[in-house]
DNA sequence: TGTGAGTTGATTTTT
DNA sequence: TCAACTCACA
């Protein structure tokens, strides 16, 4: 392919952006408006210019978008050697080499959510704190929200008055030490870690600065304060930074994507060029004059005219139902009738909801009329027990000092060494500041263990022992000596329930992905690299082209495209969520959401709401969503009682007649999201930072230097001057704030 | 030590 | 509603 291939068919905004080599590019792209293919054109244009494919880094956010980036970039330019993949598995790589600067061994785990909140059980029962109202999730959360704030457990202060502040301030570091001892990192942490280790090491950091020439960041709008400092690490030397985003798709707020990254991107980088995106592709006229409508509503946003060349389309229709019972039979009617008329296949329909939960009604439906449907993050396969166990097994292999796996294998299937003995070689080990393996294998000089327990458990050390030696063969192999010498098949070869035969299927599953994985992987020492997979991965990726049914949550849908889109219970509590109904921030994410789903469509939309919904077993009246008032009413065509809705616009829902379902636990609500939300500055989006808007110990970013850290502070009013250590070779240097263009990232406390 | 019943309690989105 | 956790009993 030559040069006017690769740009022919671009309009001139796409084409700017393609050509663009050196310097930093922001990339506003609207839905639907094909930026998956600027972003691998302009990868395609790099390397036709002479760039080597290593030099060339993309970030993403899921796996999906990696994975489908590659594909296109490999159809462009066969064998290219870019690096593509996810920030949290480049992460996860950066560390097995360079773990060591934050006290990782290179074989260290990742543990998911689960894993690491049995770690923060444990902890909580160490710091041995009143938790009070809160649960361990809530805690977790908490932790996380600081992560993502770059607070790292020594720097951790809660604000005055914070009751789970100061939980997290005892649970955090023990939390933090129960990880080490593990030899472990949760899912932040790998952000965390490496942002931290670039920030010790400048030396390391100028290194991969120009290893990494050509830095690309996607949905540049859900990167974290962490992310956004390792994007910025990356891009002092060479700022060739290239991030494609949309403010108006931003839906990871909850997971700490700060919309301000991209809000400001262009005072980040003063000489960015901008390209905007704003035509169409995908979705009719009216599908996208919805949506736009929609969006409009929301106050945080950089404004983008959206337009299609597109036909009018069908309107997009608003139904009312009476219960989900109705809205899914008559979804699933729908479609039926459109596939018995031969008009759509199967895979040309998605049905969308905001919360999993909802995916059961349409699943029932759809299997009464035989129509073949695929969920997509529903239960997810690796998080089925049969399959934590057997990784267990893997991971402990790998890493004899992970405690997580070890209790979980340890008497899985049954083998007499029971929590009575756990507890106490536990107690042992911590005594002597062993990690738990190493005790166990010593278990018969531990004090109280009996005899019997403690030959089990030698027999168990044999076992793993036996196992560690097949460890550097194919996965599959390995797997199934796990499976053999474990007695885990056996145990549900021996028993005929529906359930077992189902795990034994998920276990064969298992084993497939593993020859799979083996074949892709032909080179010896495939562990590392295996569980990395696993634990970066989510799901199984599902039959793509299978000619079914996509039904998904909101978030799920993102990056997709569908003919026909099903957007269901559209109600108050539900979308917006009812943990989003206080604050107007998450509301307008709420919102963000709904945009998304809609701008999914591409011929034919289809909105919906029931009047009353059983949900988590209680059955309830409900509200419309006030997301409904907010359509524009040209080019929407109203059902049942939904045409009450159209044309009221602003006019809020409530009749006397409804009642809104029973919140839950509503005093609750000073949780992290308050202590966070303070920790974090620059939440006005827009105007620079204000002198007094810097503190003592501060985490600022420069244009140049990257992120520092404020060590003092003089003067006043425009005088005000700070003293940044931006550590190593940089130091520290003197500023003047009004000048300086530093942004803050967090506050100190 | 292992199992099963009973109770509790918690329900968003994902790497 | 449903899964996870506790506790009593074999």
């Amino acid at each position: 392919m030559n040069d006017a291939d690769l740009l022919s068919g671009l309009t001139p905004a796409q084409r700017e952006a393609v050509t663009h080599i050196d310097g930093p590019l922001l990339i506003l792209a609207g839905p639907g408006s094909g930026k998956t293919r600027v972003v691998t054109h302009r990868i395609a244009y790099l390397l036709r210019r002479g760039v080597p494919g290593e030099q060339i880094l993309g970030l993403t956010f899921t796996n999906k978008a990696a994975a489908e980036m590659a594909s296109r970039v490999e159809q462009l330019v066969p064998g290219a050697r870019v690096r593509l993949g996810t920030f949290h598995r480049f992460a996860a790589q950066f560390l097995r080499r360079h773990g060591r600067h934050v006290g990782l061994q290179a074989n260290f785990t990742i543990y998911d959510k689960e894993d690491s909140l049995k770690g923060l059980r444990r902890a909580i029962a160490e710091a041995g704190v009143d938790l009070m109202n809160y649960t361990p999730d809530a805690v977790a959360a908490a932790i996380s929200w600081a992560k993502n704030a770059f607070i790292q457990s020594h720097e951790y202060s809660p604000r005055d008055g914070s009751p789970i502040g100061s939980i997290v301030q005892k649970v955090y570091p023990l939390y933090q030490r129960w990880l080490s001892r593990s030899n472990a990192v949760d899912f932040d942490d790998l952000l965390l870690n490496t942002a931290v280790v670039l920030q010790r090491d400048p030396e390391l950091r100028r290194d991969l600065d120009a290893r990494h020439r050509y830095i690309m960041v996607d949905e540049y709008q859900d990167t974290n304060l962490v992310q956004y400092a390792i994007a910025r690490a990356l891009s002092i030397d060479y700022p060739n930074l290239a991030v494609t985003g949309d403010p108006d798709q931003s839906i990871y707020g909850w997971r700490g994507a700060d919309l301000n990254n991209i809000l400001e991107f262009e005072r980040d980088f003063p000489d960015v060029r901008v390209v905007r995106l704003e035509q169409n592709y995908r979705s009719t006229k009216k599908i996208l004059q919805a949506a736009a409508g929609l969006i409009a509503h929301n106050v945080k946003r950089k404004r983008k005219d959206l337009f299609t060349l597109n036909d009018d389309g069908a309107d997009v229709r608003l139904v009312a139902y009476r219960d989900q019972t109705e809205e899914a039979e008559d979804v699933a009617s729908q479609i039926q009738s459109a596939l018995r008329e031969g008009r759509r296949r199967a895979r040309d329909f998605a049905v969308f909801y905001r919360v999993n939960a909802l995916s059961r009604e349409f699943e029932l439906a759809l299997r009464r009329r035989n129509i073949p449907y695929q969920i997509v993050n529903g239960v997810e396969f690796f998080q089925r027990r049969e399959i934590k166990d057997l990784v267990a097994y893997l991971k402990f292999i790998q890493n004899p000092r992970d405690e997580v796996a070890f209790l979980r294998i340890v008497n899985t299937p049954p083998r007499g060494i029971g929590n009575t003995t756990l507890a106490r070689v536990a107690e042992f080990a911590r005594s002597q500041g062993w990690d738990i393996w190493t005790a166990a294998a010593r278990a018969e000089s531990i004090p109280g263990v009996q005899s019997r327990a403690a030959s089990k458990l030698a027999e168990f050390v044999r076992l793993i022992d036996n196992l560690t030696a097949a460890a550097s063969g194919p996965m599959e192999e390995l797997l199934g000596c796990v499976l053999a010498e474990t007695g885990y098949r056996e145990l549900f070869r021996k028993s005929s329930a529906e359930e077992d035969q189902e795990r034994l299927a998920n276990v064969e599953e298992l084993l497939t992905y593993a020859r799979q994985f083996d074949e892709q992987h032909p080179e010896p020492g495939g562990l590392d690299a295996f569980l990395e997979e696993v634990s970066l991965v989510n799901d199984v990726d599902a039959w793509e082209g299978d000619d079914r049914v996509t039904l998904m949550s909101l978030h799920a849908s993102k990056g997709l495209e569908f003919p026909v889109v099903f957007l269901t219970a559209v109600e108050q509590g539900i979308l917006p969520h009812e943990r989003s109904l206080k604050s107007n921030d998450q509301m307008e994410e709420e919102r963000r959401l709904m945009f998304v789903g809609m701008t999914r469509a591409m011929e034919e939309l289809q909105i919906s709401y029931a009047s009353m919904r059983d949900f988590r077993g209680r059955r309830g009246l409900t509200i419309p969503s006030p997301f409904l008032m907010e359509l524009p009413k040209n080019g929407l065509q109203t059902h049942g009682r939904a045409a009450e809705l159209a044309g009221t616009a602003a006019r809020p829902p409530q009749t006397s007649d409804r009642r809104e379902p029973p919140l839950r636990r509503a005093g609750n609500g000073q949780g992290p999201r308050l202590t966070t939300a303070a920790a974090l500055a620059g939440s006005a989006a827009s105007g620079p930072a204000r002198t007094d808007d810097y503190a003592q110990d501060m985490l600022v970013a420069h244009p140049r230097h990257g992120v520092g850290r404020i060590v003092a502070l003089s003067g006043s009013g425009e005088n005000r001057k700070a003293v940044v250590d931006f550590g190593g070779r940089i130091g520290r240097v003197k500023f003047i704030l009004s000048k300086a263009g530093l942004k803050p990232l967090k506050r100190s406390r």
